[in-house]
RNA sequence: CGGCGUGUGGCUCAGUUUGGUAGAGCGCUACGUUCGGGACGUAGAGGCCGCAGGUUCAAAUCCUGUCACGCCGACCA
């Protein structure tokens, strides 16, 4: 084999965790810069990840009564001003539109950064009386957040998500349907992303602009920073009371309904490559992978070899799966660095040889290893295949974020793990803001979450050493 | 918004210090040989040097301005 030709290089993550982010994103395709700063084009194997995340996350909303509706894009500035946090949580970062063709707008209005005060404004019509109750609408759609510095999928100024909105009789219900969600989206990185994630509620410094409670699940990236991956807000009466929604309830008295919001983006992809990459590419787990199985025949001039090739396509594909043959006049191996770059999961390589001994060889992208299998029934090896690779992905993602969680009991352990390591580290708090800012000031380090399962660790908070109120996840974040 | 950096064929970049009329590698096209970890040969195509002014006999190169993008901070999904 010469080695003449330079071959695209992805740099190590060990080198520069943030140039192999970008080369990671550039050399597997998933998508484009464009001459509007933040914003990106979503080339094919980008936007098919997204694709196949919102299929599989919408299935799990209608199981749980969700219904998808669709709400304007803009948002006239009397309306967003209606509820104070919330307009300061994001006032600082609306794109205003002030100009319809050439005529000045009487009143401005800007791209909506989230649809919260829309929705108020659609429930204020829609809810009257406790029969008009509850509302579980989503909507999926594109935010813009006119964002200083941008990073594909991780911040970017236009991002496409999905947003819940809820409006409920009860706090209890409407609190209820807050944590079913944060479970849903939990369950989902786990079960479809192979990332575990950590369930907690925000301090009252991290949680949302306008929101009574805040929870999160809290996924650790391969460098030890920390990627909040979805959230799942109790607004309890607050948004209803600023937009005046009313219902008559059972008892014939006017009460304020409560209401929920929650929301994934096209962060998770960033989190995808994060969480499972290497520095040969994009590794991705075979539920969210556009293309599971990729081809690669051989000697394919040969007679009978691409023949066979497709036979195997056809078997899989009959199996459901999702799968290519790189019939391309490109070398093999350029086709073999190509699906890892692109995280293919499973590559198939057929050639003469394998055909006449009736087997394939079976490339796992995950670990590397490689295996033979008769021809004869592969889909059948292919699917044990993919659902072993689905399962050893989260198994290795839950040890590696483990083995970078850590536990400080005082002030000075706390210091030392962060100048040393980038990681969780567990600690107990005392609920007090100053001693956040204390910390973030000091470490650049914030309260992740309070994790839903709690421990006392220690009796003290790890800052000012009062009493401990609560244990919390402290980490370096994205 | 502050700091740093970069704009030259599709891509990555050299050329800018010392002004002289544009180069390389990769990619692309055609044909042929190859094919189990980024193969090779031959022949080709392709550049308003980000944009606007200025200096000069002459500007990719010097000066001024401007725009865009990237990275790092502060703020955020």
């Amino acid at each position: 084999m010469g080695d003449k030709k330079q071959v695209e290089q992805i740099t190590s993550m060990e080198v520069d965790f943030a140039q192999w982010y970008t080369d990671v994103v550039k050399k597997a395709d998933l998508i484009d810069y464009t001459s509007v700063k933040g914003c990106m084009v979503f080339k094919p194997a980008g936007y098919a990840i997204w694709e196949l995340i919102q299929k599989q996350m919408d299935e799990r909303f209608k199981a749980t009564g969700v219904e998808n509706v669709y709400l304007p894009m803009f948002i006239p500035e009397s309306l967003l001003e209606k509820e104070k946090d919330h307009v300061e949580g994001f006032a600082p970062e609306v794109a205003w539109v002030t100009h319809g063709g050439l005529q000045p707008l009487q009143e401005r209005m800007c791209v909506r950064p989230t649809s919260e005060t829309l929705f108020c404004d659609f429930y204020k019509n829609e809810v009257h009386s406790y029969r008009d109750l509850p509302k579980v609408y989503n909507q999926w759609c594109s935010v813009v957040r006119w964002e200083k510095e941008t990073r594909p999928f991780l911040r970017s100024r236009e991002f496409l998500w999905q947003e819940g909105h809820t409006i409920h009789a009860t706090a209890e219900e409407a609190e209820e349907r807050t944590i079913r969600m944060l479970n849903l989206y939990a369950q989902f990185c786990e079960e479809i992303l192979a990332i575990p994630v950590i369930k907690g509620r925000k301090t009252d410094k991290e949680k949302f602009a306008g929101a009574e409670a805040t929870y999160t699940i809290e996924a650790l990236m391969h460098d030890g920073k920390a990627l909040q991956s979805g959230t799942s807000h109790n607004f309890g009466d607050g948004f209803a009371r600023a937009f005046d929604i009313q219902f008559t309830d059972k008892d014939n008295t006017l009460k304020y309904p409560f209401q929920t919001s929650w929301g994934t983006t096209t962060r998770l992809i960033g989190a995808i490559i994060m969480v499972h990459g290497d520095d040969n590419g994009l590794v991705l787990p075979p539920k969210v992978a556009p293309t599971q199985a990729v081809i690669v025949p051989i000697r394919q001039q040969q007679e009978g070899v691409l023949e066979a090739a497709e036979g195997i396509r056809k078997a899989l594909v009959d199996k459901g799966f999702r799968v290519k043959v790189d019939d391309t006049d490109k070398s093999p191996g350029w086709k073999f660095a190509e699906a890892e770059m692109r995280g293919i999961p499973v590559r198939v390589e057929i050639g003469p040889k394998d055909i006449e001994a009736g087997k394939a060889v079976l490339a796992r992208r995950d670990t590397g290893e490689k295996t033979e299998c008769a021809i004869d029934g592969i889909a059948d090896t292919v699917e044990k295949l993919l659902d072993k690779i689905q399962k050893d992905m989260l198994e290795r993602a839950r040890q590696r974020r483990d083995l970078q969680t850590y536990t400080a009991t005082s002030k000075e352990e706390f210091e030392k793990i962060f100048s040393e390591k980038t990681g969780f580290v567990r600690a107990m708090w005392c609920g007090d803001e100053a001693c956040e800012n204390e910390i973030k000031e000091k470490l650049s380090v914030t309260s992740r979450c309070m994790p839903f399962e709690q421990e006392k660790i220690s009796d003290k908070c790890v800052c000012c050493g009062k009493e401990a109120k609560k244990l919390v996840y402290w980490g370096k974040a994205y």
